[in-house]
DNA sequence: TATTGTTATACTCTATAACTATA
DNA sequence: TATAGTTATAGAGTATAACAATA
């Protein structure tokens, strides 16, 4: 019989700070949240349909389209029709939007080894490795 | 120069899917998310003012009130008028919301308890030795 | 004048359904 | 008929301001 705290008390805190301090640097560089996600997982990953971003992100796919609105006016993606079907769009990050990404994740990374600097080495390297298995098992579905 | 992931990227998801597991246990009971939030700063806490409870819980004073019209309907807590300063309530939690707190934390944990168990032992220690540290830092002022 | 609890209002986020153009 | 993207609408959740009672 543990007597913990439940987990989503202690995380739920930790995730609006985390998210708080994000808030100037992604505001200083012009990008919204949403931005940022939909800038990382074009920079990262194999994603290339609207639809395929949506879920790689979380987020629902009607609900990215003011984002990508945004992003593509600023010139940080580009979307063009994918001439193989021409209801979808091809979506794709551009140097810009590279640039930016970087910057902000480096700023955003630094503030966070800030804080994980509290910790023990061991529990700091404990915890990052179950976080990454976490994340992991929580976006199966199951 | 680190790799990996924001920690809030990881986070995101991960608190996601904690909640939605808790949905139905909570309502099960008939409880909602802030009433077992409530009913655990009653139980646990030294808590006594709506006030207090609010900035306990992380919630601001005008969203809890309906909550705690609800339980007190439900007879799961007391709120009665303070005789030394009549501006203000005292809140307890009755038998049958220590009752309802207790069955609700039981199961919610063991819910937990399956989902750390793909951890290795040694990191599912630090990882909650480190989000205990880190909740507590979160809830402090810088 | 300040504070506790309350109510009312507005604003943000999110979810749902319906539409278009293609397939 | 089904799907990718889009738009419109409604709902939940949250924050802000204003109020009554008491200090």
């Amino acid at each position: 019989m543990t007597s913990r705290r439940d987990l989503a008390e202690m995380l739920h805190p930790l995730l609006r700070s985390l998210v708080a301090a994000e808030r100037p640097v992604l505001a200083a560089h012009g990008v919204s949240m949403w931005g940022y996600a939909v800038l990382g997982a074009l920079d990262d990953g194999s994603v290339r349909t609207q639809a395929a971003l949506a879920d790689a992100i979380g987020a629902d796919k009607t609900r990215i389209i003011g984002t990508l609105d945004t992003l593509q006016a600023a010139g940080l993606i580009t979307r063009e029709p994918d001439p193989r079907d021409r209801r979808a769009r091809i979506l794709a990050i551009t140097g810009a939007g590279r640039e930016i990404r970087r910057s902000v994740r480096a700023e955003i990374q630094a503030g966070e080894e800030r804080l994980l600097a509290h910790l023990p080495e061991a529990d700091r390297r404990g915890f990052l490795r179950a976080l990454h298995a976490l994340h992991r098992l929580a976006r199966q579905p199951g």
